[in-house]
RNA sequence: GGAGGGAUGGCAGAGCGGUAAUGCAGCGGAUUGCUAAUCCGUCACGGGAUCAAACUCGUGCGGGGGUUCGAGUCCCCCUCCCUCCGCCA
């Protein structure tokens, strides 16, 4: 949600900000229904006035046993222009809120613009990719082990599901159990086991609704199944006055996502890289406005950790003002090594939403000292994604021999285990 | 699934057709002074005015309709919360 001050104040800057976004400039039109608005509720407060007035005068003469036939007269006359102000007001209203609420938020400025992923910008790149003799993709390996079935997956669910079984299934919760220690200890997050369906309001919230229903499912009792955690993490916030002591507040949690992936037809169909259903550790803070720049450093900080402690090279991205999510403004992608596709595909995405969801579910702080309330800062980064991580160890970790070597850091939550074999035959 | 109760400012909580009490917290000020007390003001959002204020008008009692000169209050619809019973991990 966008602040309408802010328009006015800076109409430039918006269109500005849009325009990075492939959208023709906004304010002009904004402005104009503001100005509509404002004109229309003027002229209704002066018809207001004078009823208030006379209904006042009205009632102290009916009190008095009096005759009031004229003044009611005069407000009855009032009514025809009151209703036509309120609704010109109202209308207005409704098409500027309309209008404010489907507007992606406007990008930082230095990120980098452009239309598309082709004008995202690498700023790092972090350990080597691995020599192999033959790479092969995570389904072959994953087949090949016996533990990674999307034929039976089909038969319960159709495609884009995955059944993982035995240590496929093991390192799935190695993964996430590995991250999570990760995040709750060193890196100071808060573990959470929020909801996994959430209502409107929520969805609203981080910003999913009203536009983006189509990459949701949604059950016959009015719930939506929460595409990432970062939606009913960040609704924590929510509706609520914060003491500037609270802040920051970090949370984490391992949660599965459902995503319709209904523009994703035809992409990523072989394989666990897009699923209906996967599991992810999220990480979300909700910052003081000033912290939320260096807020979201730490974050990218802390899912590259992950990586580098599973030896996992990747490169991270700033994506580019076409490419970030709605919410966003300003997101680093991380990319891990994918040998078998011999590419780096995202694993993590990390995203400052500055004050733009928090405008939208009303979380606000108060600072002792100074009067009213400010509107947070909300930051979501994947700490990883739990399902495109099992697929970089399986290509990262293959063996010649066509077993899969695990990462030190894994041992301890796979029983000791230091690998997984072929199944004998 | 059945039966009830409820939703009012940051929080607590009155009001039952005639300008939204009061308390606590917060903010501004005054005063006395010793680990704070007392008093006054302010205390949501929006419009107008202004360099900015003072000022002024309106809206706001979960949401939407209706009745009325006038609705927190009466009528209708919806949402959410709570309690009890039943069922259940």
């Amino acid at each position: 949600m966008h602040d309408l001050k802010l328009i006015r104040e800076t109409p430039d800057a918006f269109d500005k900000g849009m325009a990075g976004r492939g959208l023709q400039p906004q304010a002009a039109t904004i402005l104009d229904l503001d100005v509509k608005r404002r004109d229309a509720q003027t002229r209704m407060q002066v018809m207001q006035s004078r009823r208030n007035e006379a209904s006042k005068e009205i009632g102290k003469i009916k009190g008095q046993g009096g005759d009031a036939t004229a003044l009611i007269e005069e407000v009855q006359s009032l009514k025809d222009g009151l209703a036509a102000a309120e609704a010109e007001e109202r209308e207005c209203a409704e098409t500027l809120q309309s209008i404010l609420e489907s507007l992606p938020n406007i990008p930082f400025d230095d990120v980098p613009v452009g239309a598309d992923e082709d004008a995202n910008v690498e700023i790092r790149r972090v350990g080597t990719p691995p020599e192999m003799k033959e790479a092969q993709q995570h389904f072959e390996i994953g087949e090949a082990l016996g533990q990674m079935d999307f034929e039976t997956a089909v038969t319960m669910s159709g495609a884009r599901f995955v059944l993982l079984k035995g240590q496929l299934a093991r390192l799935e919760r190695a993964l996430a159990c590995f991250m999570l220690d990760t995040h709750t200890g060193a890196n100071g997050y808060t573990e959470t086991v929020p909801p996994y369906l959430v209502r409107d309001n929520a969805m609203y919230g981080t910003g999913q609704l009203p536009k983006f229903t189509e990459d949701l499912f949604h059950t016959d009792e009015g719930f939506w199944l929460i595409p990432t955690a970062e939606v009913p993490m960040t609704n924590i916030a929510a509706d609520r006055i914060w003491e500037a002591d609270d802040l920051p507040m970090r949370f984490t949690a391992w949660t599965p996502c459902f995503r319709s992936e209904a523009g994703a037809a035809g992409r990523d169909t072989r394989g666990m890289i897009r699923m209906h259903q996967f599991s992810k550790v999220e990480m979300v803070s909700i910052t003081h406005p000033d912290k939320s720049v260096e807020e979201l450093e730490r974050m990218t900080d802390c899912a590259e950790g992950i990586l580098k402690s599973l030896g996992l090279a990747f490169r991270t991205v700033v994506l580019s003002t076409g490419d970030m999510g709605f919410g966003a403004r300003k997101t680093y992608d991380i990319e891990v090594w994918l040998p078998g596709q011999e590419a780096y595909r995202e694993i993590s995405s990390c995203s400052n939403c500055g004050d733009f969801q928090a405008r939208r579910m009303k979380a606000r702080f108060r600072t002792p000292g100074e009067k009213g309330t400010r509107f947070v800062h909300t930051l979501n980064g994947s700490g990883l994604a739990v399902g495109r991580t099992l697929i970089a160890v399986l290509e990262n970790y293959r063996q010649e021999d066509g077993s899969v070597a695990i990462p030190d850091v894994l041992q301890p939550y796979m029983g000791g285990a230091d690998r997984i074999e072929l199944p004998n035959r």
